[in-house]
DNA sequence: ATACTGACCACCA
DNA sequence: GTGGTGGCCAGTA
């Protein structure tokens, strides 16, 4: 895979700013490469870096199953509160 | 090369 | 609300 991809991915990741969330079909399309949210997922498994991924949720707005459990710890962190495991509804 | 799998998504029944 | 289908791309066997 591309490289540059994959550092673009990480910037959109890191310029969500804390309070606030984004969806893999989200920071794919703004990392230039829509409809590649596939991707994203697998950068991120990938990476464990040093980047906010507890801010990306799916495009229904649930956790990966995965990393549920941390991902709404850390989210409660921010002073986002996940309702029945699910990000309420944000038009 | 094929086949399966997965931090996904949109669409339709 | 749920479940199936097709599309997506990269890794693994």
């Amino acid at each position: 895979m591309d490289d540059a991809a994959v550092e673009r991915v990480r910037e959109v990741v890191r310029s969500i700013p804390p309070g606030e969330t984004s969806t893999y079909g989200e920071v794919a399309a703004r990392a230039g490469m829509p409809g590649r949210a596939r991707m994203v997922g697998r950068i991120l498994a990938e990476d464990g870096h040093d980047i906010p991924w507890h801010r990306v949720l799916r495009a229904d707005g649930t956790c990966a199953k995965h990393v549920a459990q941390e991902q709404a710890a850390r989210l409660r962190t921010e002073g986002i509160l996940l309702v029945d495991g699910r990000l309420p509804r944000r038009p």
